[in-house]
DNA sequence: TACTACTCCCCCAAATCAGGTTATTTTTAA
DNA sequence: TTAAAAATAACCTGATTTGGGGGAGTAGTA
């Protein structure tokens, strides 16, 4: 029989072999249980808020609804669990996007058992438990192009343009004028190519240079 | 005698008592090698490029120079190198701008020698070490505010504001008219209680409604 | 039914933006 | 220490955007 302080876990995976496979693993780990698992995010919605797990493992990939669509559904059922991604995917836009819907924690699927039951302990600890290529690529998302064509002074004004700054505002927060302020814009345009905040602001985010 | 193959790693630590715990920690460890240690930036500013290291152990509260800000000079010097952050400090802004700064790891100094070791391995071979409270904080930073006051719409065009585009060009890309946009934006306005661009931008940011 | 979200319309004045050219001073790097 | 790069500032023009006021219809939901 399982305590009452057992830490309470639910699965969605739609392979079965697998599933049990989760199944297998943390309900034979003491101080874990499993109280609830689904193929789907359809079969889970019906029976999850009652199962009232404190940590539910989710795949990306599933029937139907998908496991990243799911995330913000999954979040009103189950308001205190925490979420745990668990797949084969290893692509940025899926990474950010799961962490942008709620998820406390990213493991790509060749994680091996020891490492998921310890990961199940560290978010209810407060972690954020990643497999170490996804906890790379989101340190690598704040990192900067180091080959900016732009100096320091035209990479803070187009931050402050980005926050949706007047050149007027930026150039008094700056201590400078506002023909100074106008003179790097035109430089910075120049050098990105472009004739548009919206324009200068989206090719700097997509190179990094800022 | 070490061997070639050796992990060549650094370190930069003001408190002579932890660094030399360090340097005997990996110098003790088969398959390290500690090949410098300086109390400042300053001092390893000189040698560190001849060190040559893999791995840069480094404290961000340093005389002189903090780590933080030593950290794209540091770059500079040994751009092949990794660095690893070993801090007593959990702050976000300095979490966010060492990372921001080229940082490719995060440790607290409560971090047991067995996991610095495997932090260093783990940078190695291209994950991104971080101590459990700083991957959730890291992970927290991608998540939305539950409690937005801002519709769906009304959230998606003001992320298309902090994009910097004109209201004509949202109303363009979303296949709405211009006065719809007007009309979203002045909702958001009173729900924010701002009355321009950059503080409802700043407000959402703040609150994390975008 | 009332409420919310989304949509669209009219009005207005003030402010901002994009672009051109030139030129001085300060910093940085060779 | 000298040349190059960066930061500063000026003057010009015209087009565009912004913020704020009002009102109103439709669809979906509680």
């Amino acid at each position: 029989m399982s305590r009452d302080l057992d830490i309470r876990v639910c699965i969605i995976e739609d392979d079965e072999t697998i599933r049990e496979g989760y199944v297998y693993l943390i309900g034979n780990t003491p101080g874990y249980k499993v109280v609830g698992s689904y193929p789907s995010f359809e079969d889970a919605a019906k029976k999850i808020a009652t199962d009232d797990p404190d940590v539910l493992l989710l795949d990306v990939e599933l029937p139907g609804i998908s496991g990243i669509d799911a995330l913000p559904k999954l979040k009103k059922l189950i308001p205190e669990a925490y979420i745990l991604i668990l797949t084969v995917y290893e692509q940025d836009i899926l990474i950010f996007r799961a962490l942008g819907n709620g998820a406390s924690g990213y493991l790509t699927k060749n994680t091996p058992p020891e490492k998921i039951i310890s990961a199940i302990q560290e978010v209810m600890e407060g972690g954020g438990p990643m497999s170490a290529h996804i906890a790379r690529m989101v340190i690598s998302s704040f990192q900067r192009n180091e080959a900016s064509p732009l100096t320091r002074r035209e990479t803070e004004i187009l931050e402050q343009i980005a926050t949706g700054k007047s050149r007027k505002r930026i150039a008094q927060e700056l201590f400078i004028d506002l023909e100074t302020v106008k003179s790097h814009i035109k430089n910075i345009y120049h050098k990105l190519n472009v004739h548009s905040k919206a324009d200068a602001i989206k090719t700097a985010k997509d190179n990094k240079f800022i």
